[in-house]
RNA sequence: GCCCGAGUGGCGGAAUUGGUAGACGCGCCGGAUUCAAAAUCCGGUUCUGUCAAAGGAGUGGGGGUUCGAGUCCCCCCUCGGGUACCA
């Protein structure tokens, strides 16, 4: 008896590779280098979802593939293992962060190697070792250096009963999303990196990446660069001038009033006496909301006048000066010119308070709404009147350059990265305070480690946890031997994710963060997959730290990751829901409406559909069906290791790429697996005679056959395409119809078969190799020459062409190949057969069309 | 609100980029094998119609371009993701 066990086979291969170190990326340089990587892991309790093996499955073939292709390949991963959640079980349970970080590690480690991925274990790296943070330290002392880091007062969301501070999506309402605690705004010492230096450079480094659209567009929205005006307004009476900044200098003559952040340092300087205690209960009111409430509760704008005037440089008209929540303290200037002609926020604010709207571009003549913010002609503003809107933007600009109001201006939304945490878990920063002023500790000192603790709670003060590790704060200068008190921050979690795709090339370089000969093989990253949730923040942060290494001559390379691919998250299994009221079902619309309806889950079999509606099968009664994102919560979690235990590595790996599209959001279906584990059970059959389990007499040393070649080159053709274009669920399909069809063979060449198994192999290994070595090979499949493909194979004898009269198919024809590309016989058989005379009688023949070997269209009139 | 992306059988999805819509898989129906079951194998499976064919309809809806549209253009609807007073 040797049916396809997968559990034996799989664990024998697995052991194999690990002894061969099978999967060891090449020391030489001396072949092309393909460097495919996935965004690392958080190591969490929890274990690998199946969503993880999604994205790993995907570059895994890849690496596999193209290690056949000859190539030298760079396959490496490691672990993110900084952060919040082992940090917090430490609070709970005393356990050190490390222990519970190596165990979880541990545990990742074997799930990962149990689905057979040809990661090279050598290279792992771990952002917890020192071994590695000491280049993370390495690298923030060059950002130090360079002027990118530097220490400012941050208002943060500082959460005083679980003394620490919250991330905007930590707080809700105001409250700690943990426990529910009271959360304020409050100015804090932080390390800020200073990104907005490298906006520009960030922006255009996007054009040359092979990355999704959507993915760089967030990326330019979150930059977000926009180009106008400066603009210098005087104040009446007080010897200051308010800085506003305006993509529509243009429309300088409509602006009425201006309006100052809540924030802004001249506000207490113009504000008139009677206005004062006004403008500071407003003032007061605006710091208890966090950004969040401010811009939810938007709806309604708020503001309070300050008593003072501004002179408009255009007009010379004098016009009043607000306090208003609605301008943004740290966008721009923190000031605007308010023009509520052109901008709806300015004409909702100019409503409520009754303040003055001039129209100063020309809305079109059907236009009924409020402000005005398209193209139209210049009114209302004097020397500008006629213009377009870009004209009237660059006569304006010019105007006031040289009349020294305001110059031409770029802004950006971007924002300098907040670079500090008051927690424990996180690489120290090699920085000491003597003298109150921060000193980086010197490279020679690196790595600056973590100090063991008692407790990791933060201090009664709010001092971060380090604060209690007196022996490690207070130190001496060993420059000038000073008293000296370390940095008791910690880095953020991104920090060691900015740059570990750059150990990898040299994970055991004592010289610096990565070795330069290597850095100039391996970089850049062919191909990077991972979750679209990281689209923004890592992606740019570690181009940012890629650029600063690459002004600093670390690297020769100016952008870190060529290609870019998300894949798409694995959903839940399809849930079907039912609705009763009062013991009876009810209809899935309307629900919302009616109180204490029962939600019932429904088992398939019950369900049925009417029109575009699921409805209780048999009834009309409407249900709701929803695939629904996987959560412990909802209880719709798919542990890889069941599915492993069940079918198979290689069939966990075959369904998640079978799916559908990679980058596709799609349903998990476990009952979907059963046919990839089938194919598998058939691509055994096809060679192993289950009852003795030795090689079928089917399979022999013999010449294939035209058709058994044919067969096997498209099938060859197919995959070899498709894993370029990341298209593994065509790919499977492909494979799965060489199967059907080789199944039929009464004799099956060796040659045939070891060609297929190849390139099954990327995508089922274990099986693959074990098939390998039945078919006589006592080597490894994993740098077998990948299959060439030779189109000559593929020439049919005869070809079909549909026939269609005026588009619709009336026949099918059969034609020998030496005639396919005739037109004129083609098309002549075409008008022969029978049915297609029926259609043509009904009329006039007026155009035929003959694509070759595609179709035959008749055009009758 | 704004910016992306997507709507194809009972389900997941395919379609050489303008050339026979529904490949492949799941499910379902029928058959073979079996004492029986599992497993396996063979056939069928968009809807409608028919003993069977011939036909007709059909890719979210409406219009258009074309000999020919799932694919291109215009309008609308629905769902998913991102973002949110960025002046």
């Amino acid at each position: 008896m040797s049916q396809y066990n997968p559990q034996q086979i799989e664990s024998k291969w697995q052991q194999y590779w690990q002894e061969q170190k099978t999967f060891k990326t090449p020391d030489n340089h001396d072949k092309p280098k393909y460097y495919v990587l996935d965004m690392f892991p958080y190591p969490s309790g929890s274990g690998l979802h199946v969503g993880h093996p999604e994205g790993y499955t995907a570059t895994d073939i890849v690496a596999r593939f193209k290690r056949m292709k000859g190539f030298n390949v760079l396959h490496p991963i490691g672990w993110d293992a900084f952060g919040l959640p082992a940090e917090q079980y430490a609070v709970k349970t005393g356990t050190h962060p490390r222990d519970t970080t190596e165990k979880n590690i541990n545990n990742f480690r074997s799930q990962l190697q149990a689905l057979g991925f040809s990661f090279d274990w050598d290279r792992e790296v771990n952002t917890t070792d020192p071994d590695y943070y000491k280049w993370t330290q390495w690298i923030f002392l060059k950002l130090y250096e360079k002027g990118l880091a530097y220490e400012d007062d941050v208002p943060v969301n500082w959460c005083p009963e679980l003394g620490t501070v919250l991330a905007n999506e930590e707080v809700i309402d105001g409250k700690s999303e943990v426990g529910g605690y009271p959360v304020v705004r409050k100015p804090m010492r932080q390390w800020v990196l200073k990104i907005t230096e490298y906006a520009d450079r960030l922006l255009e480094g996007l054009d040359d990446l092979d990355w999704p659209h959507s993915t760089k567009e967030m990326q330019r929205n979150w930059i977000g660069k926009s180009i106008g005006a400066d603009i210098d307004f005087t104040v009446e009476g007080v010897d200051k001038e308010i800085r506003v900044f305006t993509t529509r200098p243009d429309t300088i003559f409509g602006a009425t009033y201006m309006v100052l952040a809540p924030e802004h340092h001249l506000v207490d300087i113009i504000t008139t006496n009677g206005q004062r205690q006004a403008v500071a209960e407003y003032q007061q009111e605006a710091a208890t909301k966090s950004d969040l409430e401010r811009t939810e509760l938007s709806k309604q704008k708020t503001g309070v006048f300050t008593g003072a005037y501004a002179t408009n440089p255009a007009t010379g008209k004098q016009i009043p000066i607000w306090v208003a929540d609605y301008v943004l303290a740290t966008y721009g200037t923190g000031a605007i010119m308010a023009v509520p002609g052109q901008d709806e926020r300015d004409w909702e604010f100019a409503e409520k308070f009754g303040l003055p709207i001039v129209r100063t571009v020309q809305p079109p003549e059907d236009f009924d709404g409020k402000a005005y913010t398209g193209e139209g002609e210049a009114i209302n503003s004097d020397f500008l009147n006629g213009l377009g809107v870009t004209e009237a933007k660059e006569k304006i600009i010019d105007w006031l350059e040289e009349n020294e109001y305001g110059k031409k201006a770029v802004n950006y939304k971007l924002r300098d990265c907040l670079f500090s945490r008051q927690r424990y878990w996180g690489e120290p920063f090699p920085i000491i305070h003597v003298d109150g002023e921060p000193k980086p500790v010197g490279e020679d000192n690196l790595p600056v480690t973590l100090p063991e603790l008692n407790d990791y709670e933060p201090t009664e003060s709010g001092e971060p946890p380090l604060a209690k590790a007196e022996e490690w704060v207070n130190t001496t200068d060993p420059e000038t031997g000073k008293p000296a008190v370390r940095e008791t921050n910690t880095m953020p979690q991104w920090a060691g994710s900015c740059w570990y795709y750059l150990r990898y090339c040299s994970p055991d370089f004592k010289g610096g963060p990565v070795d330069p000969a290597e850095e100039d093989y391996w970089m850049p990253v062919d191909l990077y997959i991972g979750g679209a949730e990281h689209s923004v923040l890592h992606l740019l942060y570690a181009r940012f730290w890629h650029k600063v290494l690459f002004d600093c001559g670390v690297l020769k390379t100016k952008e870190p990751f060529q290609k870019l691919v998300h894949q798409g998250m694995i959903l839940g299994e399809m849930e079907y829901t039912g609705y009763k009221y009062k013991g009876k079902w009810i209809s899935a619309d309307g629900i919302e409406d009616i109180e204490n309806v029962e939600k019932v889950k429904l088992d398939e079999a019950d369900v049925g559909k009417q029109d575009d509606q699921y409805v209780i099968k048999d009834t009309n009664i409407k249900i709701d069906a929803k695939a629904h994102k996987m959560s412990k919560s909802r209880g719709n979690v798919v542990n890889p290791d069941d599915i492993i235990d069940e079918y198979g590595a290689d069939s966990m790996r075959l369904y998640e790429m079978f799916m559908g599209p990679l980058e596709q959001v799609k349903p998990w279906s476990t009952k979907d697996v059963d046919g990839v584990y089938r194919f598998l059970g058939r691509v055994w059959r096809l060679m192993i005679d289950e009852d003795s389990g030795e090689l079928l007499d089917e399979v022999a040393d013999a010449e294939p056959s035209k058709e058994q070649l044919k067969t096997l080159h498209e099938c060859i053709g197919k995959v070899t395409d498709d894993i370029g274009e990341l298209s593994f669920n065509t790919a499977i399909s492909a494979m799965m119809i060489f199967v059907n069809e080789a199944n039929k063979w009464d004799e099956r060449p060796k040659a045939v078969l070891k060609a297929f198994v190849k390139l099954l192999s990327p995508f089922a290994p274990h099986i693959s190799e074990e098939l390998w070595r039945r078919l006589g090979h006592n080597d490894t499949i994993a740098y077998a020459d990948w299959p060439e493909f030779n189109e000559a194979y593929l020439v049919a004898e005869t070809i079909t062409y549909p026939v269609q009269v005026n588009g619709k198919v009336r026949a099918n024809i059969e034609v020998a190949a030496e005639n396919a590309k005739n037109k004129e016989f083609v098309l002549n058989l075409a008008k022969e057969d029978a049915n297609v005379q029926r259609y043509l009688e009904e009329g006039e023949l007026v155009k035929e069309i003959f694509v070759p070997e595609r179709i035959v269209n008749l055009v009758v009139k």
